[in-house]
DNA sequence: AAGCAAATGAGAAGAGTTCTCATTCTTATT
DNA sequence: AATAAGAATGAGAACTCTTCTCATTTGCTT
């Protein structure tokens, strides 16, 4: 079990915590709600509150351990931060999502915040469309 | 009182539609929420129902009158349709809201869609930072 | 003016998230 | 290793935003 993490996040390393970080690295799935985490954790026998999952979603967060997205659809999603930052374009159609980096986007923005005389602090970019697969199956 | 805009979208010309179409088109504001409307309306002396202007403005939008974005915050802020297409910069300070079009960008953001095998449908792009005014007051 | 379908308002209900607080766990200290 | 002090947890209440339900009212057609 890996408490350093947490540590260095200057969280005590309590074992909800742990485990909802073990789940969130070695989920295939990147996004996920808190509920998907909840469920997930409650169906592999873990005993953690709906509570305590969004506490420590929250947290991680704050801590930089995990980013928060607010697709369309009301709740928020969260995932690993690996990293490079990135943008999502999903399907509305299945629910999939895709990342993407574009420099040139960024620049713009930069660009756009900067004569808007705006000190940028974050930003966020979602492309909603219909994925390859469910452009077939019309 | 102008009910053609709403019959040419295939609204009654009911009162509380015209009425929330009114303040939308005559307020300075341009981004509200349905609780702002609501309140507007009732500090006017209308009398509406909060559910109302929830259906209203769910139908406005529906008909391209009205566009809806999800800002963070969690609840919906809605906006006049005027023609062009624009992104927005907000401040995370005082909650002023700036807009912009940058065509780089949209663009940008076909490209990548296409690139992804997406037929793209919409997209959200929003800047968040601190507003020049906000700067000062540091 | 009358009738019918559509729209409204009030409150209940629902979804997602946060809060409260008694109990339990972590960790620093013996 | 035992203990004490404070932090974290879990369960459910509570809260916010939004939608639904349904009895009543309104708008539009005849």
């Amino acid at each position: 079990m890996d408490s350093s993490e947490l540590k260095r996040a200057g969280l005590k390393a309590t074992l909800p915590r742990l485990k909802i970080l073990e789940f969130l690295e070695n989920s295939k799935v990147r996004h996920m709600s808190a509920e998907d985490v909840y469920k997930a954790l409650l169906e592999s026998g873990e005993e953690v509150g709906l509570a305590t999952v969004y506490r420590v979603l929250t947290q991680f967060e704050a801590a930089g351990l995990v980013v928060r997205h607010h697709f369309e659809g009301g709740q928020s999603v969260f995932e690993m931060e690996h990293g490079e930052h990135h943008d999502h374009i999903l399907c509305v159609r299945c629910g999939k999502v895709d990342e993407f980096v574009d420099e040139t986007i960024e620049e713009r923005q930069k660009k756009i915040a900067k004569e808007k005389g705006y000190s940028m602090t974050d930003h966020s970019l979602y492309i909603y469309g219909v994925c390859g697969e469910c452009q077939k199956e019309e």
